[in-house]
DNA sequence: CTTTGATCCTGTCGGC
DNA sequence: TGCCGACAGGATCAAA
């Protein structure tokens, strides 16, 4: 899916068109996505004013008035898609097959915001009292947390011989990192993701943690990273993929200087790992 | 408890 | 051009 920073930017997008704006009209058109969507969700979402908008990890948080929370995740293919008279240069991805829009609000201003799942990964549900709910009850800390420290990070890794790689991609040790940014971290800190989690030191901890964060700071800047799916709720692509080092780069030297490497692809646990063998230990 | 592997679903791309 | 297999940014669950 989207990742941390596309969720983000995704999050971002929607500010405009939806924190204080009420929901008109809230529509279904499925019974389920990855689950079944919650029976009662038009009902709540009909006539409720959304307060704010927050995002945990890959999940986007819209607080309604009326209390609780309607809660997005975009598995691996979904999107935001709004329309909007005052958005000028409005225009609709053809690609973006309308037979894929699951779930379509309309405000009181006359936005329509739709989400989009291809793959139907993704997820629609409600948060009864706007805090708890089973898929974020367990989640790890934010990499912009005060507590994702070294010792965090060594004391979530300790004894495991799990590879790093799977254990940054665990949302129980840390929040909202997937394959890319795994893998761009993990070439930034010099640490080979093959390496058991348990068996990194601290110091290295410490530089793969500020890594995490600066990797993650440089793509919500860029407006996150396009693939094949990601739009920005505006439509625009976001542009860190044109950042990368190593994710999808299979083949392509390595974009250190000094370094006459090659950038290698493995499969770990079914998911491509992107590195570089002379720089990454 | 830890780790691995299968699984949900559709679309796209490269090779033949 | 068409067909087919591999693969895709995620997360859960069962089983070893």
């Amino acid at each position: 899916m989207p990742e941390l920073p596309e969720v983000e930017t995704v999050r971002r997008g929607l500010i405009p068109y939806l924190e204080g704006q009420r929901i008109a009209r809230a529509e279904a058109r499925r019974p389920d996505l990855r689950w079944p969507l919650p029976p009662d969700l038009v009902q709540v979402l009909t006539g409720a004013t959304v307060t704010g908008l927050r995002r945990r990890s890959k999940y986007i948080l819209a607080d309604l008035d009326r209390g609780g929370a309607l809660l997005l995740h975009l598995g691996m293919s979904g999107r935001m898609v709004i329309e909007d008279q005052r958005i000028a240069s409005f225009h609709r991805d053809p690609a973006i097959l309308a037979r894929h829009d699951h779930v379509v609000l309309t405000t009181d201003a006359g936005t329509v915001i739709t989400f989009n799942d291809a793959r139907r990964f993704g997820m629609v549900d409600l948060l009864r009292d706007g805090t708890s709910h089973p898929l974020l009850d367990h989640l790890g800390p934010e990499p912009f947390d005060d507590i994702f420290t070294p010792e965090y990070l060594a004391n979530a890794f300790k004894n495991r011989r799990l590879p790093v790689k799977q254990a940054l991609l665990d949302q129980k040790i840390v929040a909202g990192l997937g394959n890319i940014y795994v893998s761009e971290s993990l070439y930034r800190a010099g640490i080979d993701p093959r390496r058991a989690a348990g068996r990194i030191a601290l110091r290295r901890l410490a530089i793969l943690a500020d890594h995490i964060r600066n990797v993650l700071s440089e793509a919500i800047n860029a407006g996150g990273s396009s693939l094949r799916d990601h739009r920005q709720a505006s439509g625009e692509l976001g542009y860190f993929q044109h950042s990368f080092r190593v994710y999808d780069r299979e083949g392509q030297p390595c974009p250190r200087d000094e370094c006459a490497g090659q950038i290698n692809r493995i499969v770990q646990s079914g998911r491509s790992s992107f590195f570089c063998p002379r720089c990454q230990h």
